[in-house]
RNA sequence: UGGGGGAUAGUCUAAGGGCAGGACAGAUGACUUUGACUCAUCCAGUCUAGGUUCGAAUCCUAGUCCCCCAGCCA
């Protein structure tokens, strides 16, 4: 039994805490077998997660495989952005990168055996008409005409195949195994198809390319994978994994095992989706931080060590669900609450003019950077006569349980003063635009000598001794939990994406750079976005501070 | 309606004959120079119906509902 961390039992540690009891493993070898089609989101560190995280647990290995069969779909980019996610998740994989195209030799003489033995044979049934002798979930398939050529003509033909002397779709190889079988992936499945393309990694060396279900188990025993983890519709595959190994590879046998993916709640994870959306411009790009793509998270200030223990916390097992976003923002905060400085900016800035304290005087502060910190340091910031505070923070006729600045009410001003609002200057139509108050000199850094208390506490900014700075707020990219991918024009979020041009920072953010992660106090946590320059700082927020008052107030 | 899989609080997940536990969300209170954090308390669950048993979430029988499979995709 595994008893070195604080990981929950699951059905697959149950399953390998077995096969290491009963002898048949010594130690476990994993692998992660991404398609490079497309860019990895959540949903796969869920399984990088598990299949690294197991490796780690057990002492075993995992490797990274790009299952790289279909050149069509495939391209480098996507081969590179997958390295560059699952190394930023924090796992590596040493020298076991590996590529299923690396096997296409073995794959072929493997195919080779499979005819010798009278098991495969090469068909020339069409597309239309393999679907047709295939049958129904209901009805059995009947076979092929082709099915029982001799071992000797399968062979040529079967050369032939890989040579380029045939067209494409004109013949595939299938296995010889049961047309009326219950299970249709049983039914005589294919194995090699003809494609003449070029292959991001052979080149023109192959115009044949087996599929999936041959190459994958094929490669697990290659490498001799001791459990092969994958999602939940794989299993009917099951059966056609081991019938393969059976057929061609000595014992023992990779087992595969399946879980069920990651749903999560207002987001989608399908691969179509998220491309659909790129190419439909409806998001920026594959890393817009809105999407649920590790490189999304990541420009959005996720971090790695928040996705992992989301990941953990989540558990795994075999029943469909559907993960609360809340969830997931939970582990977020927790991590960004223990790490991210601190620093102020003001969102939609309101003028306080404060008339009791000098023009021209600016004064440098104290302000704590992360509270949380067994041995908080501080950074110094100005403080002027002009400050903005947030709007929101104002309110001329509050309600009862309304904490923060009002007429005639005392705040405080964080790290700096005592304020009393003492009057308000409005513009033609009747909105706030400014408002006068004076400070207690006495109240220095934020308590009152005589012990007096005040219900809230602002952020603020200098006028003078700040920056302007873009903010980037975001919101679920769907309005309904769960979205479908027919109707994703009206769930759509049209409000996902919420631009401020006004907000003002701290002096002190001046030198940050994209990835910096921040907490504005009393609003969220926010990250340099990668557009930020020097002089036009951009902020995405990566998430907001949990808000009781936003909430009691709806 | 063939085959495969699944069902434990609103959500995720433990317990595999012996006290249904944890986390998230929600509620209340304490604390607070972030209406944050933290802490405390509370709310809330074994799909249904039978059966076996001293005892069933767990074993048996029969149902119900949900998911997956008919690519020369993975």
């Amino acid at each position: 039994m595994d008893t070195s961390r604080n990981t929950p039992s699951n059905f697959i540690r149950n399953i390998i805490d077995e096969d290491l009891a009963s002898g048949k493993h010594k130690g476990i070898v994993t692998r992660f077998p991404p398609e490079p089609n497309g860019y990895l989101h959540i949903g796969h560190a869920k399984s990088i997660c598990l299949n690294f995280g197991l490796a780690e647990d057990y002492q075993g290995t995992c490797h990274l495989r790009f299952d790289d069969t279909n050149p069509e779909k495939e391209d480098e980019e996507y081969i590179n952005s997958i390295m560059e996610d699952v190394h930023w998740l924090g796992f590596d994989w040493g020298d076991h990168l590996y590529f299923a195209s690396d096997y296409f030799d073995k794959l072929y003489e493997f195919a080779v055996e499979l005819i010798k033995q009278g098991k495969a044979y090469v068909c020339q049934l069409s597309a239309d008409e393999i679907r047709e002798y295939r049958g129904t979930l209901t009805k059995p398939g009947k076979d092929s005409p082709y099915r029982d050529r001799s071992i000797e003509e399968n062979l040529d033909l079967f050369e032939r195949m890989r040579s380029g002397e045939f067209e494409e779709g004109s013949h595939v190889l299938r296995a010889k195994i049961d047309m009326a079988s219950p299970n249709v992936v049983m039914r005589d499945p294919t194995l090699y198809r003809i494609r003449k393309i070029a292959h991001h990694r052979t080149g023109d060396k192959w115009c044949i390319y087996p599929m999936y279900d041959f190459t994958h188990c094929l490669s697990d025993a290659l490498e001799n994978i001791t459990h092969s983890i994958c999602t939940m519709e794989f299993e009917n595959n099951r059966p056609l994994y081991e019938w393969i190994l059976d057929q061609v590879y000595p014992e023992p046998h990779p087992r595969q095992i399946e879980f069920a993916r990651l749903n999560l709640g207002y987001t989608m994870m399908s691969k179509r989706m998220l491309l659909q959306l790129v190419n439909e411009g409806i998001v920026e790009s594959w890393d817009d931080p809105r999407m649920p793509t590790l490189s999304g998270l990541r420009r959005r200030g996720y971090t790695p060590a928040a996705i992992r223990d989301f990941c953990e916390r989540i558990g795994v097992a075999k029943a469909n669900s559907l993960v609360d976003m809340a969830f997931l923002e939970h582990c977020l905060r927790e991590d960004l609450n223990a790490n991210a400085p601190r620093t102020m900016a003001v969102l939609r800035p309101l003028k306080v003019v404060i008339e009791n304290y000098p023009e021209d005087q600016i004064e440098e502060l104290d302000a704590v950077n992360n509270p949380q910190d067994p041995e908080p340091d501080t950074r110094k910031i100005p403080f002027g006569r002009e400050i903005y505070i947030e709007q929101e923070d104002f309110m001329e006729d509050p309600p009862k349980k309304f904490f923060r600045l009002a007429p005639g009410r005392e705040v405080r001003l964080r790290s700096a003063y005592f304020i009393t609002c003492t009057d308000v200057i409005k513009d033609e139509a009747g909105n706030v635009i400014e408002v006068r108050a004076t400070y207690d000199p006495n109240t220095k850094g934020g308590s009152a000598p005589d012990g007096r208390k005040v219900r809230a506490t602002l952020h603020w900014v200098s006028a003078t001794n700040s920056l302007p700075a873009e903010v980037r707020l975001y919101d679920s990219l769907f309005t309904v939990e769960e979205p479908s991918i027919d109707a994703l024009a009206e769930q759509l979020n049209p409000n996902s994406l919420e631009v401020l041009t006004n907000a003002r920072v701290e002096e002190n953010l001046a030198q940050a750079v994209p990835g910096d992660k921040f907490q504005f106090e009393r609003q969220g946590y926010f990250c340099v976005d990668k557009d930020s320059t020097k002089g036009n700082l951009v902020f995405n927020r990566t998430v907001a501070l949990r808000d009781t008052w936003a909430r009691t107030n709806k």
